[in-house]
DNA sequence: AGAGGTACCTGGCAGC
DNA sequence: TGCTGCCAGGTACCTC
C-alpha cells in the first residue's frame, strides 16, 4: 500500500515509540526481501540506539549511533510496533527488538521491501544518491519541473513518477494530481507550458499533503495496536473510478495504460 | 541520454 | 470447489 503519504504516516507513528530506544536484536525470519538481508547487518544493528527516524522519498531511515538502517516497504510492506512476544503472522519477516520488550515488525507479503544497513551518510547510499526533489519542499515548483521536462517525450504521468525528477509520486497520486491540474496523463512531458507545470507542482503538493492528513487519522490503530494496516479514507477522484462520473463535469472517467501502469483520468477535464 | 520492457513475489478476484 | 489468468500502491536493471 505504501505511497509517500503512508510512509510519512508510518514514520510519524513509529518515531515516538523507538527514538532513544536501544536495539537488542534484529530477528530475521525470512531474509529474502528485494535484497537479501545481510547477516552482518544483524550483528551491526544489535546494541545500537535509535537517534532519529527520517524519510527520504519512500525510504525510512532509522539513524543510529554508528550507522543507519534503511527500510523500504515495497508494494505490500507495513511496519508496526508490537510486543516482541506477540506471535508473528505468515508474512512478518523481520523484528527490530528493543530494550523495553517492544519491537518494530515488518510485514511484507510480496517481499519487494528492503532492510539495509549503512555506516556512511545515507544520502550517499547507492539507492538514495540519484533521487530527485522531495515533493513537500520548495524544491518542487513549476520552474524546476519545466526545466527538467524539456526535451522529454515520455508521458507526463511517467515523468512525475520518475524518482530522479521528483520522489514519492506513486501510481495513485500521479493520476490524482494530473486530474487536479487538468492535464491529460498521456501528454508529452516536454510539450507542456511553464504555467501548467506551476499548476502541476501545486497539485502534487496538495494531493500528497491531504493524503498525509487522512493517513494520520486512519493509521493510528495500525501503529499503536494490533498491526492491521488501515485504509486511506482519502477521497480519490479518478483512481480506480473508470466508468464512473467525474465529480467536476459529470462526464465518464476513463482508464488507459501508460508505461505498463493503470492510469485514470477525465477526458473532458484533462487536456 | 532517454525510452521501453522485464524482473522480483504473493494474494485476491473474476470467470469458467 | 477448484483451476486459470489477470491485476495490484515500487523500482532496479537491462537493452536498444
Amino acid at each position: 500500500m505504501p505511497e509517500l503519504p503512508e510512509v510519512e504516516t508510518t514514520r510519524r507513528g513509529i518515531a515516538p515509540h523507538i527514538i532513544a530506544r536501544r536495539i537488542v536484536e534484529l530477528v530475521v525470519r525470512d531474509a529474502r526481501l528485494r535484497y537479501p538481508i545481510a547477516a552482518r547487518a544483524a550483528s551491526a544493528i544489535a546494541g545500537q540506539q535509535v537517534q532519529d527516524v527520517r524519510r527520504r522519498a519512500k525510504y525510512l531511515l532509522l539513524v543510529c549511533d554508528s550507522g543507519t538502517m534503511i527500510v523500504h516497504l515495497g508494494m505490500s510492506g507495513s511496519l508496526f510496533v508490537c510486543d516482541a512476544r506477540d506471535s508473528p503472522q505468515k508474512h512478518d519477516h523481520v523484528d527490530l527488538v528493543f530494550d523495553n520488550g517492544k519491537c518494530l515488525r515488518l510485514r511484507d507479503p510480496r517481499r519487494f521491501g528492503a532492510v539495509l544497513w549503512t555506516t556512511r551518510a545515507p544520502g550517499d547510499h547507492k539507492l538514495l544518491k540519484s533521487l530527485g526533489v522531495e515533493p513537500l519542499t520548495a524544491g518542487l515548483n513549476g520552474a524546476y519541473l519545466f526545466e527538467q521536462s524539456r526535451g522529454r517525450r515520455v508521458a507526463v504521468k511517467q515523468f512525475i513518477m520518475d524518482s530522479r525528477v521528483v520522489v514519492g509520486v506513486g501510481n495513485i497520486y500521479a493520476s490524482e494530481a494530473l486530474f487536479l491540474a487538468g492535464i491529460h496523463p498521456a501528454r508529452a512531458a516536454g510539450r507542456l507550458s511553464r504555467s501548467r507545470y506551476d499548476q502541476l507542482a501545486d497539485a502534487i503538493r496538495n494531493v500528497l499533503s491531504n493524503a498525509i492528513d487522512a493517513g494520520g487519522t486512519t493509521l493510528r490503530n495500525f501503529v499503536n495496536g494490533e498491526g492491521r494496516p488501515g485504509y486511506f479514507r482519502q477521497r480519490l477522484r479518478v483512481y480506480q473510478r473508470a466508468g464512473m462520473p467525474c465529480d467536476r463535469c459529470h462526464g465518464v472517467l476513463r482508464q488507459i495504460r501508460t508505461g505498463q501502469r493503470s492510469t485514470y483520468y477525465c477526458p473532458q477535464c484533462q487536456r
